[in-house]
DNA sequence: ACCTGAACACCGTTCAAGT
DNA sequence: ACCTGAACACCGTTCAAGT
């Protein structure tokens, strides 16, 4: 298949394409070393950490890189294929925790590191909330989470669910982190603060410095996923523990 | 203050202006009972859910309200603020649960219609995620969810960790829900399947099937939702039940 | 064969001219 | 006083012309 119209980028990304062996350009930039898919997965990833996901543009990058704007094109079908294999490379970046000792730190390892990944590169999650990302890159983090789940005694169903609630979790954690929102937004924020009514909302008003503090740092992350993994544990114990 | 630089959207939110009292427009379109900021944000949230948050123009929003681009600016400063004020719109749409029966079904019930809402409005998870909005139509959920865990023993860091990682996860649950997903993404998704190498990926071949089911329905949400709560139960028994 | 400027059909927003 | 077309500085992508 000579990259043909069916050759879709979740084809590619399936197969481990995310190094541009299907191309060998030889352009300026190439003969610099500084040009593949690769080179410019990782630079559109590090512009969207920097300067956010939507202030990356096909010319911005390609001034960045050095080269025309429609260059880029020869290495990638489309925008969204490109951020697609940025969003690959910071998943790529999750090392696989040492398979020794009990599944509960095992698992707490393998997510706490996906929240560091995540905290390195605040574009990751909405690059891939906007458009579901299946690739080995990926899969890989869902295949240890899954292989942890599953020798800790959990059911084919239970362990599926279990890393569902996880990932949601550690993604949906990263979305609503505050420190990755633009500073003037947060300053916006806090300089207002909450002055509300505390007539109408006195729980919020009582326990502000609190929920302050849950906006702020790793900690909040990991007390909820402790929580969830109490959850699981209790779960396992229920469930008969005949297997451990 | 007259409309005044210094009146931000995150004040007028806080006073709870998303209705447009600050202005009488007399255009077309006011006379028959159509133009205001709460009817432009109204279209503005239905046609997000209904084409993609990205597919929200001003050009185009206005053609669906009968009026002209500009005149939108006549009501919003800009079209964050108006997509703010769309997203206000579905965090109204939160009824709160009875305060009465055990704290895990009053909190069970909350969070489940917080996600009953966001099921509803498929792009509230994305007008949420890219900037964080604090007004008074997302603090009374914030409030209720205080109030339910506070009132059944949980100290104020407790109850703020507790409601944060129930938040995160129900609106991380939203935006990784492929049902919200463009159907053409999804019809990709599911024809290619996962076609991965078993050796490579033995636990999430051997897992397909379950993985696949956790993608549908709101089941999963609930399986994940009561992980947690079975999380905080414990907690709660672990700090003492003198309080109940 | 590979790269890329010009051009097209958009976008949010400013500005000045309409009524 | 209020509304809004034209215009500006962008955007992703197509196309045809460059080398």
């Amino acid at each position: 298949m000579a990259r043909g119209e069916t050759d879709s980028r979740i084809d590619r990304m399936a197969r481990g394409e995310t190094r541009g062996q299907t191309r060998a350009p030889t352009t300026r930039a190439r003969e610099r070393g500084e040009l593949s898919r690769e080179e410019i997965a990782e630079v559109a990833l590090a512009l969207a950490d920097r300067e956010g996901v939507d202030a990356v543009t096909m010319r911005g990058l390609a001034r960045e890189l050095g080269v025309g704007a429609m260059t880029l094109y020869g290495y990638f079908r489309s925008k969204d294929e490109l951020m697609d294999a940025a969003a690959d490379r910071a998943a790529e970046e999750v090392s696989l925790p040492s398979r020794e000792g009990p599944w509960r730190r095992q698992l707490r390892a393998l997510v706490g590191e996906m929240h560091r990944v995540l905290q390195r590169h605040p574009s990751g999650f909405q690059l891939r909330s906007q458009r579901p990302l299946i690739s080995r890159g990926v899969m890989r983090t869902t295949n240890a989470g899954l292989a942890i789940l599953r020798e800790a005694g959990f059911d084919k169903v239970r362990a599926a669910r279990a890393w569902r609630c996880l990932f949601v979790y550690t993604f949906g954690f990263a979305g609503f982190n505050p420190e990755s929102v633009p500073e003037e937004t947060r300053q916006e924020w806090k300089a207002r603060g909450l002055t509300f009514p505390p007539d109408e909302l006195p729980w919020v008003v009582d326990a502000l410095p609190e929920l302050i503090e849950t906006m702020t740092g790793s900690d909040p992350f990991f007390h909820g996923l402790d929580l969830i993994l109490d959850g699981l544990a209790a779960q396992l114990e229920a469930s008969g523990a005949e297997e451990i």
